[in-house]
RNA sequence: GGAGAGGUUCCCGAGUGGCCAAAGGGAGCAGACUGUAAAUCUGCCGGCGAAGCCUUCGGAGGUUCGAAUCCUCCCCUCUCCA
């Protein structure tokens, strides 16, 4: 591809290029020489579980790839062995190299599903970190000074809101910064809210005496409340190794707005076809819900293949607009001493519930069916030996054994 | 090392002896409305078969009829000084 073709697939979606001009340069050069460039993303060893969020980087690795660029996945292995650099918890416990292996496996297995497992770097930064002893890990840190540390967001917030800063989280801008030195980066990509480690980076190469990374920054996707970033620890987000019929239901239960959005950032719709999905939007040409399904299919189908994605979709439309019961409902069992038991308790007891207050409540609001019944008595009690549908609330549904046990 | 500020329920944040299972907001859950939503409105939102009782306000003791609130010691965070 040309070089105009190539900025034009990688300005896609992205928030910066900093500088732009010098990528243009690397890719003029690596299109005169036939020598890919060295794409770079860094990632956490704990969560090897990626959401959407995650994926909208992976993608943009996905259209280096496609460019013919070497994709080098790094996981943070040795900062993720030291400990949390949010400061906020409790210290991290650290990993194994087993349970770093572990991880990584299923990283593989989960980008694998975007990326091209052929073009595909995956390294671990405590190939060098490890190797490095405190004098190097000084002589790193002098490379840089606390007044500049500062400048970074949420280090100045803490600070001037005398929030805790511990000292080793310095350390990991210096890191990941070091990263790029030890795999001669030549582009970094990071969400926006690493646009600051990823320009360190580009001085600790140039301390080293390599020519500066080129950064590239993504937006952070907002997560299914359509205001936070997509996250775990948040609950807001949608899982790549959910089953089916969990992420379509997600995916459909986001804003129109926020629909638009994921749009724009996870799916292969071309700019041009995006475009006309707003105007035809905007227009009433196409009904909002239509194209919400539309979205959620690409995304099942991308996960769990294109039959999953139209099984999840029929079934979701059977449960939510006619009103029908899943294709599977989990069936549990449930032993109790008495010949009856109260309602509450055998929503507790199936996992429905956290508690009999919660099933208490939940039957006061009207939020409980027993096979298709609306239940409106909190003292019910169901006798014993026989099976019971439960439904709690729109989506929890469990079909219950009930056995006689005494 | 010295002086001061602070640690409250999932989060933020009020509360400075009984009226406190603890204001208010956010999140969450349920219901109504819808397009499946969003927005909005209503209710719930420590545990308990619900009567009252039990466990919670950094930790451990103490004062008191009674403590999130007062005292002692300890742990943690921040600020200023050195």
């Amino acid at each position: 591809m040309t070089l105009d073709q190539q900025l034009a697939l990688i300005r896609r979606g992205a928030v910066e290029i900093l500088p732009e001009e010098e990528l243009a340069a690397k890719i003029k050069r690596s299109l005169a020489t036939g020598q890919p460039l060295r794409i770079k993303a860094g990632f956490d060893p704990t969560a090897p579980d990626l959401h959407l969020g995650h994926t909208v980087l992976i993608q943009k690795l996905k259209h280096f790839q496609e460019l013919g660029h070497q994709v080098i996945f790094l996981i943070g292995d040795f900062t993720g062995m030291i400990g949390d650099p949010s400061g906020k918890s409790e210290t991290r416990k650290p990993l194994t190299e087993a349970e770093v292996l572990e991880n990584a496996k299923t990283y593989e297995r989960q980008i694998y599903k975007i990326l091209d497992p052929e073009k595909t770097l995956v390294d671990f930064n405590s190939r060098w970190m490890k190797p490095m002893s405190a004098q190097g890990l000084i002589e790193l840190a002098a490379k840089h000074t606390v007044a500049r540390m500062l400048e970074r967001e949420d280090f100045h917030q803490r600070f001037i809101n005398h929030a805790p800063i511990s000292i080793h989280e310095f350390l990991y801008p210096l890191i990941q910064g070091y990263d790029s030195v030890a795999l001669r980066a030549d582009v970094e990509l990071g969400g926006t809210d690493q646009k600051f480690n990823l320009l360190v980076g580009r001085e600790m190469q140039r301390e080293y005496g390599q020519e500066p990374q080129v950064v590239l920054t993504m937006p952070l996707l907002e997560g299914l409340d359509g205001v936070n970033k997509m996250s775990k620890s948040l609950g807001n987000y949608v899982g790549i190794d959910e089953p089916p019929q969990e992420m379509f239901g997600k995916l459909m239960s986001i804003s129109d707005d926020l629909m638009i959005r994921y749009y724009e950032l996870l799916s292969d719709l071309s700019v041009g076809d995006l475009d006309s999905l707003q105007a035809d939007l905007a227009s009433g040409a196409l009904h909002p819900r239509l194209a919400k399904e539309n979205l959620a299919k690409e995304m099942v189908g991308r996960y769990h293949g294109a039959g999953a994605a139209e099984d999840a979709a029929r079934q979701f439309a059977a449960i939510f607009r006619e009103g029908a019961l899943p294709d599977e409902i989990e069936e549990v069992t449930v032993a109790v001493a008495e010949p009856r038991v109260w309602l509450p308790k055998l929503m507790q007891q199936a996992g429905l519930t956290a508690g009999t207050g919660e099933g208490r409540r939940l039957i006061q609001q009207g939020g409980v069916q027993v096979d298709g019944e609306k239940v409106s008595n909190v003292d019910l009690e169901l006798a014993a030996g026989q099976a019971y549908l439960l439904r709690v609330g729109k989506r929890k549904f469990k079909r219950v054994q009930v056995i006689a046990d005494f």
